[in-house]
DNA sequence: CGGAGTGTTAGTCG
DNA sequence: CCGACTAACACTCC
């Protein structure tokens, strides 16, 4: 579900709440959401056990994020990862019984825990809830900053890292002939984009998502790269995208969605030309695009 | 009620 | 290696 801006909306919203606090018991309801990140993963009663006693005691330090990760450290250096993939949810509730901060809440499941809570993280202040409908997502604890490294070897560049710069993409466009969308969706390129933020940067650089990526102009990747530095820092000081419904820390929503200009908007004029905006398929994925504007 | 679609990505196969 | 496709799963919407 989400995506680098709304991890890193939901990152800054759980900080303050964690740093410091402690885990004072640990319960996995689904196996398998500590076990691996493969998509074939199976019930490890081996890996359960790991997670908890690894777990269980240790002090938040820091929240941080690679890619769509969120990576909590702890004081003893223990690390746990976590990957909400498409509906995984992470909430902190405090004593009170109020959620904080969280991706996404929606209304009907507001109560916490409710049946899609698989992990909860009981903490000296308030409670820590993975919730995750499909189950995608994983939890998954790393001994020390050298195993998580070797975790994250494959991922690319951090889309607003000094070193993500314009000669960098072109040159792994460069390589290959598939269509574009699918190489802006590729985590081994640039972290962070989804579909979201895949049609909305293409958009903005007037590219037509199915053009071929080695066919590119530089003056097209020029425009590319803008609109990935443009639009991710926006979407992040908006709060993310709430297509569904979220909440960040102080209980408000992300804005981000309302400045979406084709995500979800097929059928609607073109903000640019009037042209209404049409749905097709790439890479297996819906997406949305402008046939005037994107060429 | 059946089938399609959903903010992701690892694994497999040609 | 590259590229195309599928599976992991539950729920919502036509």
């Amino acid at each position: 579900m989400p995506e680098l801006p709304e991890v890193e909306a939901l990152r800054k919203g759980l900080r303050p709440f964690l740093i410091g606090n402690k885990i004072l018991n640990i319960d996995v309801f689904k196996p398998k959401l500590v076990s691996s990140m493969s998509n074939k993963r199976v019930e490890d009663y081996d890996k359960v056990k790991e997670f908890i006693t690894e777990l269980e005691g240790e002090v938040f330090m820091d929240v941080k994020r690679r890619a769509k990760n969120l990576i909590f450290y702890f004081e003893s250096g223990k690390i746990m990862l976590v990957h909400l993939k498409m509906t995984g949810q992470m909430v902190y509730k405090d004593a009170k019984n109020k959620v904080l901060a969280g991706h996404p809440i929606k209304d009907s499941e507001s109560t916490l825990p409710n049946k899609h809570s698989h992990i909860i993280f009981k903490l000296q202040k308030g409670d820590l809830y993975y919730n995750d409908t499909r189950m995608f997502g994983y939890c998954l604890f790393f001994s020390n900053d050298s195993v998580l490294s070797e975790h994250f070897k494959k991922l690319g560049m951090e889309p607003l890292d000094d070193a993500f710069t314009l000669e960098y993409l072109q040159s792994k466009l460069a390589k290959y002939k598939n269509c574009v969308k699918v190489n802006l969706l590729n985590q081994q390129i640039v972290v962070g984009l989804g579909n979201i933020y895949a049609d909305e940067t293409l958009y903005e650089a007037g590219i037509d998502p199915r053009r071929a990526c080695n066919s590119l102009t530089n003056q097209e990747i020029v425009k590319l790269h803008a609109a990935i530095l443009n639009i991710i820092p926006k979407a992040i000081k908006e709060g993310g995208s709430s297509v569904a419904n979220y909440l960040l820390a102080d209980g408000t929503r992300g804005n981000y969605a309302l400045y979406h200009k084709v995500y979800q908007k097929s059928g609607t004029k073109c903000q640019k030309c009037g042209t209404v905006l049409s749905k097709i398929t790439v890479a297996q994925r819906s997406t949305v695009i402008c046939t005037n504007c994107q060429k």
